[in-house]
DNA sequence: CTGAAAGCGCTTACAG
DNA sequence: CTGAAAGCGCTTACAG
């Protein structure tokens, strides 16, 4: 068998630069002939299996750290009949909280032999389900997260069970067995910032959600409709307006709620974007924030804090809740720090609310 | 051989749930013995091998179509000593940078069979080179884009030619072999911005620039400071400040420029993020933007159209750049709409630029 | 224009 | 505690 050490040039096959030369990376049969054992047995200490003589095992280790052996991800998936991929699939548009899943993913991920691959998608498109099963069939994966709002389509989740792919969904609603899912106690944040609004001393008091499609918008209404009870308040129908969690919807909504002849004290936006869109209202009509309307916001996303007036807003740890979801994939249940699968968001007073003027 | 159609219920790895049974993927194999040919002819239709008799090829390729067959990312990767996977390293800190880079990428990886792995990092991190080395080697990458400022890396190019992987380094000046370049025309953009300012009567400038470490901060200073010319102005030593492309410096350094006894009517951001500091700053000492003092920023990104007042700044297609990096990678040098490599920065003009008042 | 053989670098299933 | 054989699903190198 010709597994010399040295290549000849003209091995190059076409992809590569002409005469470059690759230096021959070692595989487990050097690592096996240098132990004097078998592949099979280098096989086992790469992948921690029980039992194998202290002694050997130490060798083979040495020499793996020796040569900076790392077995050949290609070559492992195949025989492993499974990719060291990890997808993150998601359909939510907030460049922040995207960058700080993925980066409690990576967090999760790192030291392991995964990698994070992306799928951005859009629930709208025609095709959406053939994209994503075509994806999950091909790829065979070592696993895939769900955030809101892809976490909550019950069908994705059973096109990864049927494809044998480990997933963890994350959604402020129990809507899969714990050991697939992060819950974010989204009501929790929104019960607090309803407290917060009733002790400034608030009375007539509105909200724009968000879309009735996102389980998040129901949660966030709930909690602050539980935390206006404990005061004896609560919200009437018409201080509750349908939004979009986006900017614009958020400004029409303000429009409305603001151009009211009882015109709320305080506005609770579903979300932050939703929060700059008042912001916009309320300038228009001459209002100021907080003096003539409070407002809180959702998600704690960077323009909150670089915005004047700060935005009071409700933070979620997204980072800590994408470390969460990667170990729980690459560790099992009981990776993710002592089972902890819950995180609860909470609320950042800044300088968006106080007192009402009346 | 026993390829049948049916695998027994043990043939369950334990990686998945006991009694999940997986539809028996098709293979390449199947292909072959359906049509009537060898693998080796199936292999070449789906790599678009030169010679195939056109009638076998048609077969082929409705029998692929029939069973929805596509090859396994990880059987042709081992084979070809290359991998499906293009990675995107970056160290921007700028979420909307990151999030846009990534979905341009995306679209044009599209119909590739490639997918997308991202890999942030930190230059400045003690083992930088050894993780990305390390990740290099072990990926066999079909390729690799570069934004800023790893792209000004020439380490990690070199690198990357050594492991003989393509890369596209995304950067505002020609520090490659065109074909592995995208050149963002930033300069062009910052001489806009000049002008604009001049036009409006501006003389007392000054600017907030990034760090000397970002090659991006030298173009931006430079094509202000030519456009400025055009003018006959010119940018006096202590009116350029050095910050860090942050929300904090900017606030600093525009604190320094508005406490000077001549103060500037004017500045010019080197970024988005630091002109939210200059806005700040401002209100800090009662000056009102544009009224008494104009703000110019950089990248357009998000806030610019969602704060008070909305800034004018240099809008850059990111999502085209990566697009082109994506293309580039995928279809080669031939690919990118025509060989286009280069991208041109545009003002976009909103409120908080105007006259100065005296 | 097409195929048989060997191989990519690992792991599984089975023995011992 | 360890190994020889077969195989994962493709492609390369070589023939014809």
């Amino acid at each position: 068998m010709a597994s010399s050490d040295e290549k000849p040039d003209d091995s190059d096959t076409g992809l590569g630069r002409p005469g470059a030369r690759r230096k021959p990376k070692i595989t487990i049969n050097d690592i096996a002939r240098m132990a004097g054992v078998s592949k099979k047995t280098v096989s086992r200490v790469i992948n921690d299996a029980a039992t194998v003589k202290a002694s050997t095992r130490d060798k083979i280790k040495a020499l793996i750290k020796e040569y900076d052996f790392s077995p050949d991800p290609q070559a492992r998936a195949l025989a492993f009949r499974r990719s060291f991929l990890v997808a993150m699939i998601y359909d939510n548009p907030s460049p922040q909280y995207i960058v700080n899943m993925q980066r409690g993913i990576l967090d999760a991920l790192a030291g392991s032999s995964c990698q994070l691959v992306i799928r951005p998608c859009d629930r709208n498109a025609p095709d959406f389900y053939d994209m994503i099963s075509e994806f999950i069939e091909q790829q065979r994966l070592f696993g895939a997260v769900l955030p809101p709002s892809v976490s909550e389509d019950d069908h994705i989740a059973e096109m990864l069970r049927e494809a044998d792919c480990p997933y963890v969904r994350i959604a402020s609603v129990e809507l899969d067995e714990p050991h697939r899912m992060i819950r974010t106690r989204e009501a929790h944040g929104a019960a607090e910032a309803a407290r917060h609004l009733a002790r400034l001393g608030h009375r007539r008091i509105a909200h724009i959600r968000g879309p009735e499609s996102f389980r998040s918008s129901h949660e966030r209404l709930r909690g602050f409709q539980d935390g206006l009870s404990e005061f004896g308040l609560h919200l009437k129908d018409d201080d509750i307006v349908f939004g979009g969690y986006t900017y614009e919807t958020g400004y029409e909504c303000a429009r409305l709620l603001l151009a009211k002849p009882e015109r709320p004290t305080a506005i609770f936006a579903g979300n932050d974007e939703m929060a700059l869109g008042v912001y916009k209202a309320a300038r228009e009509i001459g209002l100021t924030v907080p003096a003539d309307i409070s407002v809180v916001g959702f998600d704690d996303t960077p323009i909150a804090s670089r915005i004047a007036p700060y935005l009071t807003t409700v933070h979620s740890p997204i980072r800590d809740i994408g470390y969460l979801a990667g170990k729980l994939l690459v560790e099992g249940p009981k990776g993710a720090k002592g089972g902890l699968t819950s995180i609860t968001p909470e609320l950042v007073v800044r300088e968006s609310t106080a007192a009402p003027a009346f």
